[in-house]
DNA sequence: TTTTGTTTGTACCGATTGGTACAACGATTG
DNA sequence: CAATCGTTGTACCAATCGGTACAAACAAAA
């Protein structure tokens, strides 16, 4: 028996365990013990080994964000797109049952190895983010601190609700985020 | 030529170590090429090994934080000890780059492993700021939001201001996070 | 059916992992 | 001085790490 992937079919695969055991973490055989796939497969597709699957998986993870929430947030109606953000946010880390994959790399050493995919994450939500909330009328100054602020909290939300193993924070930070993100709309 | 060492006088070395390269990332290895310290010592002041030494830096921290930020948190003038403790944060997390080892750990896979302390750092950090808002005037449902946000806002400004490689970030969400709490209290 | 080229399983490699064993060292005590 | 005891460096261990080599198994084209 034997079965055959495509690049595609794979990279989700390695996502969850990325985000579940961290870059250190994840070893060839636990992919291999996870998913069956062996390592005559993975290093066809990735011939850079563990470093270029971590890396297809933040640009999976990168184009995601970029099509559900960034696009949204620069092109559509700004009140609509910031209610859907946390709602899409809620949904995709599983009211926080989910870890942030680029979040727990820029905590761990790894960063270094990615710093550039991360940072640009990051600076891509909080400017689409900020560019919503200028067009709805909030001051430049102010916009540019609340988008900060907002993904920082889900970042901390994250950490929290992880550590604390409750869901409940995570959706209550996300509420508070809405209230505090409202208020600034007029 | 042989160095003697202490217990006490090895955890702040591994802790900075474990901080710097998490907990996978923290070979025995690394440990002896940075500190000097050879296995024999290791191995003897914990003979539970590397998870007895993540142990103990992790209740060194959190004996910090508890004299440092909880106590006063709990008994001291309210207003006085929340202006406290974002400076001794801002100081401690060096302006962000420094990272939370407790946060790290809590995102990493290593968590099972230390779940109970994990948790316990953070719970006790949230009900220290909750009593100290309630004290100070603010609503029994109002205290427990604003206390988890104030902190997932900490651990999330430490992830966005180090995956920026950006200080600014940081004091900026603490100074954010400064007049948030500044404000509900009368 | 034969050929071609992609995809796969498996055996292997040197390096490093966390951990153990133990003899030698240094200070303290008698 | 001799004996003791806590501390240390070093040599080892099996297991696992990321990575390589390569032949067998496959689908597609001829």
């Amino acid at each position: 028996m034997k079965t055959v992937y495509e690049r595609a079919d794979i990279v989700p695969l390695l996502a969850e365990i990325f985000r579940e055991l961290g870059y250190q973490g994840t070893s060839l055989s636990r992919i291999t013990e996870r998913t069956g796939i062996g390592k005559g497969s993975l290093y066809h597709f990735f011939p850079g080994g563990k470093e270029e699957m971590a890396g297809a998986v933040l640009a999976d993870v990168d184009s995601w964000f970029e099509q559900a929430i960034y696009r949204p947030l620069r092109h559509g109606d700004t009140r609509e797109a910031i209610v859907a953000m946390l709602a899409d946010v809620n949904a995709y880390f599983r009211s926080g049952r989910r870890i942030c994959l680029v979040g727990a790399f820029a905590l761990d050493e790894t960063r270094e190895r990615f710093s550039a995919a991360v940072a640009d994450y990051f600076i891509r939500w909080v400017a689409a983010l900020r560019s919503a909330l200028i067009r709805a009328g909030c001051a430049e100054e102010e916009a540019q601190a609340l988008a900060e602020e907002a993904v920082a909290g889900i970042q901390g939300a994250l950490v929290l609700s992880r550590a604390l193993d409750d869901t409940a924070v995570f959706t209550r930070s996300l509420q508070t985020l809405a209230k505090r993100l409202d208020a600034v709309m007029q």
